[in-house]
DNA sequence: CCCAGATGCTTTAGGCTTCAAGGATCGAGG
DNA sequence: CCTCGATCCTTGAAGCCTAAAGCATCTGGG
């Protein structure tokens, strides 16, 4: 509904310096964006130096680890909340590695079934350990309480962006 | 504090072995990471197909208008906290928009300056409204209670993950 | 049976991102 | 002046990601 076509009144007043109370909540994003940035930035970092792997490769092995019988290509892509084309590449490229290995559903020709090898459960296990324990360093910070309330409130913020979103998806 | 580790029945709570108890960092940081990545998803599909623009664009521009006078590429590379082959590619694609303009600098020849054009301080000054408006939009079912309280937690974690960097940057 | 639409996967083009290597320039010490 | 190391930017290779188009297959209504 692009009605505001005719009406600038946003643009300008954003320029303005204080526009409406929108500013708090720019705010908070900006800082739920640094602290979630800083935090997967050293998890990439970490999984690169000490496992030469990547976040996007430890997120697949994750889902199938969690599965059982291993999933199909598209459960998979809904569970990562990514793009079909993009679990295809990435399939590929942990096939070739050996950690995964797709074959055929004998109940139907067009699903490509992905199951963990004993070396992608084995890799996955240690990377799954030590991603934990860095979790654990970096948020250790916080006490017990912070940590619950801090849970319950994302909840609610969540909550507010599912509702922003309806209509959208 | 759930510790109830025979009954995996919840889908979140599907991790397996039970070491420590790091499970509460982790959940926290799932749901972090899932607050973030719902925002911002919404924010680069709205770029998208509002503006056709991309997220890295529009922080590139923000860093130049809040900064009269044009960034050098390093200084943006910093700012932005990406590496400086990234910001040559961006800035290389928004010139040739006619967003922003390269400059070389007078007192040292290794330097380029980048300036925004009119038309890209125009263009920026529409997007940078919309945005603020989606956030407000998408975090406005908190109670400005819960926003100033997860304001307040989310700069414990950012000092809590600090902490836990020292010594790797 | 047939076929029309839905579904599952792959491919392609383009953008974003990093790392590593390379070229140009600067500044300081000899 | 000259050279050495630091700084600034660019380039190239590789991976991640999306949107869109395309192919194969399945399913249900006639």
């Amino acid at each position: 509904m692009p009605d505001d076509v005719f009406h600038p009144v946003d643009a300008e007043t954003a320029l303005a310096g204080t526009p409406p109370g929108h500013k708090d909540e720019l705010r908070l994003w900006l800082r739920l964006l640094t602290c979630t940035n800083l935090i997967e930035a050293e998890i990439r970092r970490r999984l690169r130096t000490e496992f030469d792997t990547t976040l996007p490769r430890f997120d697949l092995l994750a889902q199938l680890e969690r599965a059982q019988g291993g999933l199909t290509l598209g459960e998979i892509s809904r569970r990562m909340m990514v793009t079909g084309g993009n679990v295809t590449g990435l399939a590929t490229r942990l096939e070739e590695e050996g950690l995964v290995e797709r074959r055929p559903d004998p109940s139907d020709r067009r699903v490509q079934r992905l199951r963990l090898t004993a070396r992608g459960r084995r890799d996955f296990a240690r990377q799954s350990a030590a991603h934990e324990s860095w979790i654990a360093e970096l948020l250790g910070g916080l006490s017990d309480r912070d940590r619950a309330a801090l849970h319950a409130l994302l909840g609610r913020a969540k909550a507010s962006v599912r509702t922003g979103l309806e209509g959208s998806p």
